[in-house]
DNA sequence: CCTGCTGATTATGTCGACACATTTTGTGTA
DNA sequence: TACACAAAATGTGTCGACATAATCAGCAGG
């Protein structure tokens, strides 16, 4: 009967959430050994719950289980992360583009309302706040919901932003072009207004590309540094 | 020290695997509830490791659990059906660039050979068998991998590919142009032989997108019969 | 005949325990 | 001291059992 819209979540539910942040923010680091009793101890349920919460998370490529010698926090790599921003590239493109004959009138304004928000917000903090980057999350994940495609967003959500997320924090590697993006998310939306899909596809890729093309660029000087 | 890579597979790994294709083949007719203590007792296996597979097949979007109220394995549209072809479109499209730029040119021979093959094999079964539909993934598999980016073929195998799978053992939605598909096929890979990532990007969207034409199409025919 | 309540049955969520594999510790020998 | 081997300790894979929630059957009342 389906009444309740409250989902009762069930323990080993919060506990994959919980290890999910927790991972993501680093609080658990980065390629280190996971014990089973150690963990199950100190999240204060049995073995079995957090198994079933472990399986999910190597299914999200946030753990990776090899038999009978345990489980370790995924290794970021550069690599990955460049691998990360062309999926985004492809499929945020293709988004954007179908979000261009989908997206309602009210929604494209709503989304407009938004980038007035975060004009503000880049103003008074210069910028760097970390408002601003989970703020340039929501813009992108509002187009997403606007393409009506739920493949797209689930592929996005279901491992790829959480990885995201997880460079962010242990990298700080954030846009450090707020103002250029903020113009670029302003074309996006006039596209949309324009209802061009074509030219809202396009723009959202250069978008996410230059992105790209900046973390590529920091890269190749940190490395320059190194030698 | 990882020597063994022979990967002594855990048997809730094969019980996820077995429950995958059982879902995929529809042999565990699709919208069915899953009966835990049943289906443990089926497969020989405790309830606690078949949970294991049950909350992988859920993070893979095959089953939906609701808490106390169990698991159904999942309904399949027609809307998801197209929404997947777009993904597929999209990821299809920039992995096809990127392997243009990276596949060995002993790959991209490989290739060639493998539409030799499928070229016979549709002249010898008319283009109906079984083996010509796996040989079109295999295709798109090798260019998948010809990219170097994980990501893409990681968000394609973990979940998308079955579900196409599904779709075909259900509704045998098969693409119903061999020849036509098979000469996309070979200007695509001439593409990759010339290392015209653009071209390659491009006939690979125009490739996925017509199968998703004829499947539309296909599936507007069905609607108006019915009225 | 249908609706609503109550008890029985089944299923799900969670836990603790055992068997086996792996890692670590410790000891003896070259 | 370094190495090899054995034994203890730890950890993983798997199972069975209990408590609670959901489902079903049967019965009373409208």
């Amino acid at each position: 009967m389906q009444l309740s819209e409250i989902t009762s979540l069930t323990l080993s539910d919060r506990i994959f959430e919980q290890l999910q942040t927790a991972i993501v923010k680093g609080e658990i680091p980065t390629g280190s050994k996971i014990s089973e009793p150690e963990l199950a101890k100190a999240y204060g349920v049995s073995r079995g719950t957090l198994r079933e919460a472990l399986s999910r998370l190597e299914e999200r490529h946030l753990v990776v289980r090899s038999p009978n010698h345990g489980a370790r926090v995924i290794t970021l790599s550069y690599e990955e992360l460049i691998d990360i921003y062309q999926v985004r590239e492809a499929l945020g493109g293709m988004a954007c583009g179908l979000a261009a004959e989908r997206m309602s009138d009210a929604e494209i304004a709503d989304l407009k309302r938004l980038l007035d928000d975060h004009e503000r917000s880049i103003r008074e903090d210069e910028g760097l706040s970390y408002y601003q980057q989970e703020g340039e999350l929501d813009f992108h994940y509002r187009i997403l919901k606007g393409s009506r495609n739920r493949k797209i967003l689930g592929v996005l959500e279901g491992g790829l932003y959480q990885l995201m997320r997880m460079y962010r924090y242990q990298f700080s590697t954030s846009s450090p072009r707020p103002l250029q993006a903020l113009k670029e998310h302003r074309r996006i939306v006039e596209a949309l207004e324009e209802r061009d899909a074509e030219l809202a596809d396009l723009l959202m890729r250069r978008h996410i590309r230059s992105a790209r093309k900046s973390i590529e660029e920091r890269h190749r000087k940190s490395r320059e540094q190194e030698e």
